[in-house]
DNA sequence: ACATATGATTCTGC
DNA sequence: GCAGAATCATATGT
């Protein structure tokens, strides 16, 4: 041990080619030796003078020397013995730093670069997380030429991204590789145990993933920008078509006593949507679509009547002309008896868009008669009937005659007489039962037209959407 | 510039 | 999962 203490003080400080062997080695102090053979001592002594002055000699010399060193038969020992030493004097610097447990932050970064599809596999992945993010945000967004868009730069973050990350493992593996041959080489020289390369090894890979932690952040924010900018519908909201509009009230008002249309009506009005504002540069209408407008309609019809009542009656309106047209034809067909008159022509389509007579009456007479929300300005009857007549030479197309003719009769009936005041009795025509909101707000069947009047909207008490 | 309209989202309750 | 309600964010009208 003696002996070890003397070699350490001699090697204290001693540099080998820039490289200070200094650190971690405490150095014992210097006591006396005894029980030595003087052959050994000489050894040491060599040694430790060819140490000394390899610095001062050429290369050519100090390489023949080095390895003159390296074959020397103390060296395996006298190098596990600074080892040892090191090691043991080192130990309070690491410790700290040893296995690394996931990061949290890391892992919600892979996370969510998995689901965006930046990383994980190929192919269609990006779409299909552009597909996914559309439908988790309502499913609106068909947008197709958004949504390549959207894609595209997608893939272009998602190519950058990989780009950079391969860029990153070739210099990690590169720089390792540099590292760990140049503390191998110098662990012929230097007390470096390959416990300790080891280690600089992970602390380079530490060095390398926080990088690579940066650049996922940045790939992230970049994902979330690109999403904000092409996906959030609120963004690029654009408002309906007219022509969708219409066909959309057009079924609200018509189906007034119960505006909730089932799963086919909606792909159906969304079809009727699409078509008629494909004409145009305006996007398709979807389902979930129509559906948000029934729910915003309904909402907003519910909390102020008042607001929708000339909208209603205009719809009511449209909804009789057209019945009345209904009935002409029908009535011309009867009579005339002219196969040239086509019958076919109101035939109904589509089942689901039939005119509910009850309600449009119901709509028309509420609207007309009992007020509703008070201080609207209720159109007499009279007035009622001359639009009603200047809108019959409308050429509205839009409403889907879509009733049977009979009960496009039993409506012209109803609004014809209640408009100009007949007082038939309208034959058996039992299935007048008006609809409405009830006293809670929500729609129910009701046998009372006044029903549809707000119990909290007393008169005078139209007032704006203050939802906004 | 401001108010209002409107499509979409979010939260809550059922 | 749907509906209602509240709210957001944009569009549109004045």
């Amino acid at each position: 041990m003696d002996e070890q203490a003397r070699i350490m003080q001699a090697l204290g400080g001693v540099s080998l080619a820039g490289h200070s062997i200094q650190g971690g080695m405490a150095l014992p102090p210097p006591h006396g030796h005894d029980g030595i053979d003087d052959g050994r001592k000489q050894d040491i002594g060599d040694i430790l003078h060819q140490i000394m002055t390899i610095t001062d000699q050429s290369l050519d010399e100090a390489q023949a020397k080095k390895h003159g060193l390296n074959c020397h038969r103390m060296k395996p020992a006298l190098f596990s013995v600074l080892c040892e030493i090191k090691e043991k004097t080192g130990l309070s610097i690491r410790g700290a730093q040893e296995e690394d447990p996931p990061d949290p932050q890391l892992m919600r970064l892979d996370n969510m670069l998995l689901a965006e599809g930046v990383s994980g596999p190929e192919k269609g992945g990006g779409s299909a997380a552009a597909a996914a993010a559309a439908a988790a945000s309502g499913g609106a967004s068909d947008n197709s030429i958004e949504h390549s868009d959207y894609r595209a730069k997608l893939t272009q973050i998602r190519q950058i991204y990989h780009t950079e990350l391969e860029k990153y493992e070739q210099a990690c593996n590169e720089f390792t590789t540099h590292v760990m041959n140049l503390l191998r080489e110098q662990s012929r020289t230097r007390p470096i145990s390959p416990k300790e390369i080891e280690r600089m090894v992970g602390i380079i890979h530490r060095k390398f993933s926080s990088i690579q932690m940066q650049l996922k952040q940045s790939t992230c924010e970049a994902v979330m920008i690109l999403r904000s900018r092409f996906l959030d519908a609120r963004r690029k909201r654009r408002n309906f078509s007219k022509q969708a509009t219409e066909i959309l009230n057009e079924y609200f008002y018509s189906h007034l006593s119960n505006p909730y249309p089932s799963e086919e009506a909606k792909e159906e009005l969304a079809k009727k949507c699409s078509i008629t504002v494909s004409q145009g540069v305006g996007s398709t209408i979807t389902v979930s679509q129509v559906s948000n407008w029934f729910g915003n309609k309904r909402i907003r019809y519910k909390k102020n009547i008042g607001k929708f009542q000339e909208e209603a009656n205009l719809y009511a309106a449209k909804t009789a002309v057209t019945a009345a047209h209904a009935v002409a034809a029908a009535v011309q067909n009867s009579q005339t008896n002219s196969p040239t008159t086509p019958n076919s022509g109101f035939q109904m389509k589509d089942e689901e868009f039939q005119l509910d007579s009850a309600e449009s009456k119901n709509t028309l007479l509420t609207n007309m008669f009992t007020g509703s929300s008070g201080s609207f300005n209720l159109p007499n009857s009279g007035d009622m009937f001359l639009s009603m007549q200047s809108l019959n030479g409308d050429s509205y197309q839009g409403a889907q005659v879509g009733a049977n003719v009979q009960s496009q009769v039993d409506t012209l009936r109803h609004v014809i007489s209640q408009t100009a005041g007949y007082s038939e009795a309208l034959g058996g025509n039992t299935m007048y039962s008006p609809h409405g909101l009830d006293a809670n707000g929500g729609w129910h069947d009701t046998t009372t037209p006044s029903a549809v009047i707000s119990p909290t909207e007393g008169p005078g008490s139209v007032h704006s959407d203050t939802s906004n």
